[in-house]
DNA sequence: TTATATTTTTAGATTGATCTAAAATATTTG
DNA sequence: CAAATATTTTAGATCAATCTAAAAATATAA
């Protein structure tokens, strides 16, 4: 019998918690994850663990299994190629996409998703940067380097972004940081942590808060 | 508060039957269109009417109100631009995309709509010959006519298709007619009221039940 | 290490969508 | 037109997903 909506939201977010957390979830990180009560994800886990989606000792939280696993992997794949699409195709911007394809995400069809990734030319990143697991689970690795990190004089290429929220993706957008931006250190200032890029031969000034969060693959 | 997706089906439902039958809709064909029992259709009929979708006497069945037509309207709507995405762009056939797009018109985001209407270039039909409505609920018209009804000699080329079940456009598709097909009249038996028609200089013969679905435009 | 605080579970209710069986109303027919 | 038949509604249950409040278990701190 196929998962719910509901029952499939709560598979994707034990499994990004236990990207984090590391061994098993608590109950309560899960309650404010999905933003609801710690009874209903009681009533819920015991279902997804007779279901078999993961293993649950009363008290001491949940992990997931190997088909819980892979089921919450092949969510995380249809959430990414759907936003892929949205913004390559559909024109959309960074942040208008998440909560659309929240939606797009839940609809059944493993053909669908097949020639939607042969359709967008089998991306391996999406606009965010995420790597998007092939049909078998795996993610693509790359190297990659914070902002923050790199050192006055070098170079970088913009290939991702840490958070999603959409006030920081509309500042990226609002000072013209995007997917593949090159840019270069320029200067850091250890008053405020901040650092001044150039950008198109222009000098830009970013904050900490902003330096943090943006990802970067090096180019000499 | 945005409509569930069962309610929006109902609606559906509704609509459809209220193009055939004139005046309302009983409450059993409801129940046979949605494949439940008339007394979940009284259910929801009577909540329907409370939110104003439609109105509703006891006994006498239920008439969908402006609001109720408009919302139907925008379900067909997004159902046949779904469709037409999956087989202009993901390639699928005919008779694989109608179950998918039930799924997708669900999706809530009008803005997901406009852009795909501008990604699919504005279509005015569907996939089936359908027409597409306008964000307005505006169908667009042409003249047509059914196979059976043409004479011996005419042209007409396939515009599209009364039903839409599977075995019927499979079998379409292994005679080798799709949206487009042109073809002439060459014969008509009456003692079975089959048709032979020329496609591509091939006779192929066309049972009765074969032609009288089949949409045409005339060419001269 | 006992008391206090936090987390988690249980108990009991609610809402939406469904069902079956029985009652009420409408329609058809002899 | 009254009896038989068909349709529709009501009554009462169930299941998934949720809630609040109270109880139980675990963790922390004086």
């Amino acid at each position: 019998m196929p998962l719910s909506y509901t029952e499939e939201n709560y598979l994707k977010a034990i499994y990004k918690l236990a990207e984090i957390e590391q061994g098993s979830v608590s109950t309560n990180a899960i309650a404010k994850m999905m933003s609801t009560s710690a009874a209903s994800v009681t009533d819920m886990i015991k279902r997804l663990s007779e279901k078999g989606y993961l293993k649950y000792r009363k008290y001491y939280g949940s992990e997931l299994t190997n088909i819980g696993k892979k089921t919450a992997t092949q969510l995380v794949r249809k959430h990414r190629l759907w936003e892929t699409f949205l913004v390559d195709k559909l024109k959309f911007s960074w942040e208008e996409i998440h909560d659309i394809a929240e939606e797009l995400e839940h609809i059944k069809s493993d053909k669908l998703i097949q020639r939607l990734d042969d359709f967008l030319g089998f991306p391996k990143f999406d606009p965010h940067g995420d790597p998007i697991p092939n049909p078998e689970g795996k993610f693509t690795l790359r190297s990659q380097i914070v902002l923050s990190e790199m050192k006055v004089g070098e170079q970088g290429q913009v290939i991702g972004v840490k958070t999603h929220d959409t006030p920081f993706l509309q500042h990226l957008n609002n000072i013209g940081i995007r997917i593949n931006t090159p840019l270069r250190i320029v200067s850091k200032q250890e008053y405020d942590n901040s650092t001044t890029v150039k950008i198109n031969e222009t000098n830009i000034l970013l904050s900490e808060k902003v330096a943090t969060q943006l990802l970067l693959k090096k180019i000499s």
